[in-house]
DNA sequence: ATGCTAGGTGTACGGCGTACACCTGTCAAG
DNA sequence: CTTGACAGGTGTACGCCGTACACCTAGCAT
């Protein structure tokens, strides 16, 4: 048997290319191993083709995560119907939070995107449809878009990485001398941690956390449509 | 005289290396050309040094990189004394905000590290300090810094990037093929660019936008705190 | 039969961060 | 005064990255 029809025989097996393998193979793979595990190169290995194969698919990185990033709005859900607009807009954003942890690479990949995809400017356009079915005035709706800012595509930035690999020793010692540095610090911590019943729990819930805010800014908003 | 001779000018010219010489200039770097400007070589290059010489004072590029948003944390005012917490608050993020105006690569180099700096962690101290001084419970402050999110640092995405270099035949065009497909950010568009008085200006106000998330939340903030 | 084209290949280039061996001037200890 | 450690700048080299460009080839419309 020959090298040729060795090679035959992989490009038989091999599904042909297209843009949706590709970005689906993309995203996979940074969902596993961060977003620098999406290289050109790496994409090509993991679908058995040489990286210039690619560009006959996507013009280039840039294409790349913009499609990357249309597959993580598409998991968004639709707006609900048949209840109240801050419901409807707070189940949504919801939703695009729980996409947006699925990809945790996602939001850093937004925010270095310069131009928005249709599929983006698609997303924009039913949010702020969202707003003005709830009666927002087109003023309102506006400065509610940037209120909601990053929120609007599901994620805020968590300021403490929790999650802590180093032994519990060390730890505790570490907090011991950060009492002194960064007083306030270690007294919300403190306060956190006791507050929190269970035993080695994160310290915080994040999601009542990033619905806390959430609805501090919506509640605000109606409030605000109230008045006009 | 000798190509030895002209290095030892060269070398008696060049201030000393230093990690501060060198954040300075990878700030400047940034600055004026974005963050990939910032890199190691041309860094060194700027410098007049070879690329490695730099890690006699810098361990690496992470490094380099924390550092830089030292230099741009050390900006921020430190919190205004004798006013109000809401006014001391708002100020202060004002004041984050202008730096990282300055500095439009601090956002996103920010977002891109893990581990927060001992500058950063004392600005976050001092936060939780005007919190805390406020009135604000310990819970209340927790949900606080959360709700803040990026807004902390003084900055929310810029959802839409006005400055377009396009002439304006095209644009219009873009707009009209826009009413079609994007209804609502249409509409948006055209409210926010017709109350606009000025004839030229960025459709929006960023500065307002800001404010009015900001105001938003803190004013959520301060009911909360008179019900506990 | 012919020639166009879509799609995969191979080579090569410039840029990046950085490991590692090397040199050299300075300065304290013997 | 010698010596030797060492701080700090140098040079080379490696493996990664994105991608320009020339090439091949199978399939298909003419």
């Amino acid at each position: 048997m020959g090298m040729a029809t060795q090679i035959e025989q992989d490009e038989r097996t091999r599904a042909p290319l297209s843009r949706e393998g590709i970005l689906r193979t993309a995203v996979a793979l940074a969902d596993q191993g961060g977003v620098q595990a999406a290289s050109m190169r790496k994409i090509a290995q993991e679908l058995g083709v040489v990286p210039m194969a690619l560009y006959k698919h996507v013009s280039g990185k840039d294409e790349l995560l913009d499609g990357m990033i249309d597959v993580v709005v598409a998991e968004i859900d639709p707006p609900a119907t048949g209840v109240d607009w801050k419901a409807a807009v707070r189940q949504r954003i919801l939703s695009a939070r729980q996409a947006l942890l699925r990809h945790p690479w996602a939001s850093r990949v937004m925010e270095s995107r310069t131009e928005p995809t249709p599929t983006v400017l698609a997303y924009m356009d039913s949010m702020i449809g969202m707003f003005r079915a709830g009666g927002l005035s087109m003023d309102l709706t506006h400065h509610a878009m940037h209120a909601m800012g990053s929120r609007l595509m599901g994620f805020t930035q968590e300021l403490f990485n929790d999650t802590s690999d180093v032994d519990p020793q060390v730890e505790a010692q570490m907090w011991g001398e950060m009492a002194d540095v960064y007083p306030s610090i270690y007294e919300l911590f403190v306060t956190v941690t006791h507050d929190d019943a269970s035993v080695v729990g994160p310290g915080c819930d994040d999601q009542f956390e990033f619905e806390f805010a959430l609805d501090l800014l919506l509640d605000g908003l109606e409030e605000l449509k109230g008045q006009s």
